[in-house]
DNA sequence: TTGAAAGCGCTAACAT
DNA sequence: ATGTTAGCGCTTTCAA
């Protein structure tokens, strides 16, 4: 069995009471109490039980992540970002993958008993749909990432999409590129980021009094590397001509560079080319891929305080919920280096 | 409040213990009760209390990942597969990043509180020494990933990496490349996978009856990309003509791939690439990249397996530590390409 | 400043 | 087949 408060209490001679004040900081303790409690606490070497404590106090130190997959680059790095911002508050992250858009899964998680071990969760909502939206109403607190489910009454973190949608369509044109391709659009969504980063792209290709051309734009269900390539090579086989291309996430990107390099198209001489999502992969890739930041550590950071927030009751129950939004900026590398 | 056992006992009409048996599946409880006690755990919406279950029980059905850094893909993969792995048991896993090598978080998270929070730990070590194995002795299950820290008195699983090594060598040989440099080396480790790697490089050679070149020999510290092309410039600066590479990740390998291809030499006609670990990017690269497979899945499961069997008691604690290993499998792609 | 005692929600030993 | 009850280790009134 491991030490508990009664044996340390017992070692120094003084109660349980006492102990739990030295141990947590709290009430008044004569210096010398303290002093002698902490000798045993170190001798004894005591460790406070979680999950009494956890019991008593109704929180558990632990938050949910909930996200599509971890092997998707991006949101390894996210949850990276979220581990360390959490950590720097003494919380820690339990990660539960949604495998790519699952609704069912999506709902289990949400009511799941897994709720009960966390003091609420950040979650990246891909399969539900709007008809799902009051299933958000899960009585814990919850910060929802993205643009999903815009309808529901929660606290989100987003970025702006349409805005660096634009800027980063906006760097192709800027360097003399006049028919510029994008991958990755939901044409029959009504929200979601491939939405507002395709509302970017129509909104610069005015601005710079480009045409938006039907044909060059390339619907893809899921934003992974062989659907970039996929896409490329129904690009290609359209015929129309193109000498640039806006990737709605890296991976994309990524995929569809291998499949240009294949065709022995040159990026960025004959086609320029920029993603999304500053993966670390990008730097290394060849040419190196221009892309979007999208401010991960901010992210995480903005989900971590909207949720403190909630948990800690800073912000009440009928406070209205709160979106923040994190603040990208465009990275240029080879694939989009002026001719 | 939420509802508790009381509740729906006292809304079922049974007793608590009743409750208890119908939510657990335990004991014998008529089907007429079971019925009626269900129902009322669906109206009231009842879901256990974890926190009190594991007070009681001294189970949290949680268990701790701790790996380097969650944004290297290798350890992403690890951890998705662990916690698929995990959920198949009902167990949840908690990520803790030891953030490369650095020995004093590794010591402080192994002593560290959160070990209360879970039944067990996976614990893949980088910055540990053999000084330090005694303080691997936690008392609470215990299981590495990999070869560090070898005279630990621990569960273990690892991976062929001699025989792995030497096949992934063997396999640039067999493309007739008679000039095999390697990168990623440890000469002076006595321990961990670069020097098994670099045992089975050696012995490979040795086999085929090619000759040891120290100058062909690229020592690398951490195995990041970034280090893949710096030491891939290293190994250009020396001058000593080669027409294969055994890079001892595909971080290094991709890495090394760029700088090659900076240079206008062209993989795999001048220099055939093998890496290792079969990282989701090598299926994307061009050109796409051969490695060696070391069975993540296969890992996850006999870690978790291993643990578990320590955590149910099975395993007693006197019983001796044991060591599985995982089966590899070499992967060619275009990178190795016959000419 | 410190102590005593109740009880968080659950499981399991024991009773019926 | 079902009910009673004693804690698991902690926090937190309430007393002293």
């Amino acid at each position: 069995m491991s030490t508990t408060l009664h044996d340390v209490a017992r070692h120094a001679g003084v109660s349980i009471k006492t102990v739990s004040n030295v141990v947590n900081g709290l009430g008044r303790v004569s210096a010398a109490t303290r002093e002698r409690v902490l000798a045993s606490v170190a001798q004894l070497d005591y460790r406070p039980n979680l999950s009494a404590r956890s019991l008593r106090s109704g929180r558990t130190g632990v938050i949910g992540l909930a996200i599509p997959e971890l092997s998707l680059a991006y949101f390894a790095q996210l949850a990276d970002a979220v581990i360390e911002e959490a950590e720097q508050r003494g919380l820690v992250v339990l990660i539960e993958q949604t495998r790519g858009g699952d609704r069912t899964r999506e709902v289990e998680l949400l009511r799941g008993p897994r709720r009960q071990l966390t003091d609420g969760l950040i979650f990246s909502p891909f399969g539900m749909t709007e008809a799902d939206t009051e299933l958000l109403d899960i009585g814990s607190p919850l910060v929802l990432l993205g643009e999903r489910l815009p309808d529901a009454n929660v606290d989100r973190v987003t970025m702006r999409n349409v805005e660096a949608g634009a800027a980063a369509t906006a760097s192709l044109v800027r360097i003399g590129r006049e028919r510029v391709a994008v991958i990755g659009a939901h044409l029959d969504a009504r929200m979601g980021s491939a939405v507002l980063r395709y509302d970017g792209y129509v909104q610069a290709l005015r601005e710079h009094g480009l045409e938006l051309r039907d044909d060059l734009v390339v619907e893809v269900d899921l934003w992974h590397r062989s659907n970039g390539a996929k896409a490329m090579r129904e690009l290609l086989a359209r015929g129309e001509p193109f000498d640039a291309l806006f990737a709605m996430n890296d991976e994309l990107a990524l995929g569809a560079l291998r499949v240009l390099q294949e065709e022995g198209i040159d990026v960025p001489s004959d086609v320029a080319l920029i993603g999304f999502d500053n993966v670390d992969e990008g730097r290394f890739s060849r040419p190196s891929l221009s892309t979007v930041d999208p401010g991960r550590p901010e992210i995480a950071k903005m989900a971590i305080d909207l949720l403190l927030e909630r948990i800690d009751g800073v912000t009440s129950d009928d406070v209205a919920p709160r979106e923040l939004q994190s603040t990208f900026r465009i990275i240029e590398r080879e694939s989009t280096q002026a001719a």
